[in-house]
DNA sequence: GGCTCGTGTGAAAGCGGTTTCAGAAGTGAT
DNA sequence: ATCACTTCTGAAACCGCTTTCACACGAGCC
């Protein structure tokens, strides 16, 4: 932009109002419509930014506005299947509304989750904030800073903020109940990241679980499809008729492995994906499993924080439903 | 930004210069390291920064500075899996360098991808154009703006600009190497996109592949697992003996196919993916397919945007080299 | 014909930083 | 003690655009 050695100077405001014979107000006006101009200076305008091929500096633009046209991001981890389909929407949505789309990676570490905030309030009009992992303590502070930001996938209960996420309580639940009506009694969940907040609304259904007589036990086991393989080894032993999971991949990687051990699914056991990560339309797997819609998330996020820029937004947080689909790895418990 | 209504008010430089009791230019000084300043002077500055929670306005220093430090990247499309890798290392790579990073999507439409371009010009120091689909003289038209850009995925022959790729023609001789040593005379190829310079270079490929005594022969279909599941009956009556493929997806719809019919692989055809969209670790499915190194792509074209803004760059077309992976869907031809 | 009013335009003051430039200290040599 | 030279600091210009404000002009009215 600056003019840097050999490359071409800067074409600003001022080239285009000379060559066009009028002050770089009435450009400013004749691009921004704002106000009324004679109608042979806005055609000589016109001209004149054709001719110099003139484009406005942004940042001008922004610090003169007030305003970077810009939203900011922040997902954990771009390689997650979950999230480029939110981003789309929520790119989609922000280009409707004539803002352009920031995205950062805290690469799951909370630690940096902080800076990479405050480097985006720096730089965006609002903030989409997604599965943020940082402690809670730290998340308020930031809140506090009074710039717009909306919280993806994560509740923190206190804090007034505007927030949407996928019930995965009740998700969990349909899953629950699913299992129970076809005559399942014991169940073991293969458990996401402890820390996490969706890891942990899953595991709250299980309390309401035992209401439909279905008893589930928590095993450690992670987020992948690797950590899936391992860990249903040691579940064969025991007296578990089916296996919950906390997301398709770690379901993919159970039946994997139950596969190779030559237990069939699903008369032995019954395998129930989480789907996070949606893989059938590649996989054919035809994995039970709920689903969570990843694009109207996207785009009901995209949407409050725009809300929010333009009139504030006030409203408690959204849970979006996640839908039960009963496919091939589902049925009754064996004898 | 601006002091909007119930907004708290910005904290500006001025307002930390003051509250030190220093001038705005010390606290520049102090905060970039641009210059020696009195140690008793930095931690008053440093205190009152912290005292006011101050953080620089980046529209105003990359005014300033004539540097946004912003990248731009631009897909065709966000949920297509081949990118989350390769933004996700781009991002690193920027960071690294103390760049943010854009995204845009111009959702395979070349249209609109020319007002993005233009955009991300606005705002950027540098450009990733990932495999755009834009005519060969819009692209030259803007390549002529000298505003910094690398293209990834496309070369344009005659056009003189910083580019990576993959070596799509190399992978696919490897394909078809491959197929010629196991035996097979006769195969048919699922194409991709007719206009993508990616399907072409897979096709340049069978050229070379009748020195192998191969001979392929090109079926339009498309670029999703559907497409690969429409096209596959057709081929059953032919006499071809393998299947060639324009990515993964495409094969694993043909292969969900073929096992519906029955039909076994790799004893009656052998299938061979294109490693644009690795699922093997998801999904399972020991296909045999070349791989795109995603990641090094990512970093690479990162690394080279940064050192064409640093120093200039003025290097041919990078091409990176695919990689076979032999697994169970390919084998002998039949009888 | 003079006066008010409405309209379109330009000059200039920001927006919030960085950087140049010149001046004020401080240092060492004579 | 004076002078030449560094070093550090602040004032002010500047980056490129928007927007306020004041002014000039023509129309409409009495």
């Amino acid at each position: 932009m600056q003019n840097r050695p050999g490359r071409s100077p800067r074409i600003t405001i001022n080239d285009v109002s000379t060559a066009a014979g009028v002050s770089p107000a009435t450009v400013s006006r004749v691009l921004n419509g704002t106000a009324k101009v004679d109608s042979s200076l806005v055609d000589r305008v016109h001209d004149a930014v054709r001719k110099l091929g003139y484009r406005p500096n942004a940042a001008a633009q922004g610090l003169a506005r007030g305003e970077w046209g810009t939203i900011g991001v922040l997902v954990p981890d771009l390689a997650n299947p979950y999230f480029p389909d939110v981003l789309k929407a929520v790119s989609s949505v922000a280009r409707a509304h004539g803002r352009r789309m920031m995205v950062m990676e805290s690469d799951e570490d909370p630690a940096v989750e902080h800076d990479l905030v405050e480097d985006l309030m720096r730089c965006c009009d609002g903030v989409l904030l997604c599965s943020p992992r940082m402690p809670r303590a730290e998340l308020a502070e930031l809140l506090s800073r009074e710039h717009p930001m909306v919280l993806f996938n994560r509740v923190v209960p206190g804090l007034t903020v505007p927030s949407i996420s996928v019930d995965f309580h009740g998700g969990m639940t349909q899953v629950c109940g699913h299992l129970a009506q076809l005559g399942h009694r014991r169940a073991a969940y293969l458990s996401g990241p402890s820390a996490s907040w969706a890891n942990a609304e899953r595991i709250r259904a299980f309390e309401g679980a035992r209401a439909f007589g279905l008893e589930v036990n928590v095993i450690e086991c992670g987020a992948g499809s690797q950590a899936g393989y391992d860990a249903v080894g040691a579940l064969l032993e025991s007296e578990v008729t089916a296996i919950l999971t906390y997301n398709d991949l770690v379901a993919l990687g159970a039946l994997s492995r139950l596969n190779e051990l030559g237990v069939s699914v699903p008369a032995q056991y019954s395998v129930v994906g989480f789907d996070d990560i949606s893989l059938d339309r590649v996989a054919h797997s035809n994995l039970t499993t709920v689903s969570v819609p990843r694009d109207e998330l996207g785009r009901r996020a995209g949407e409050i924080l725009e809300q929010l820029l333009v009139n504030g937004y006030d409203a408690d947080p959204l849970y979006l439903p996640m839908a039960l689909h009963v496919r091939d790895t589902s049925g009754p418990p064996r004898r």
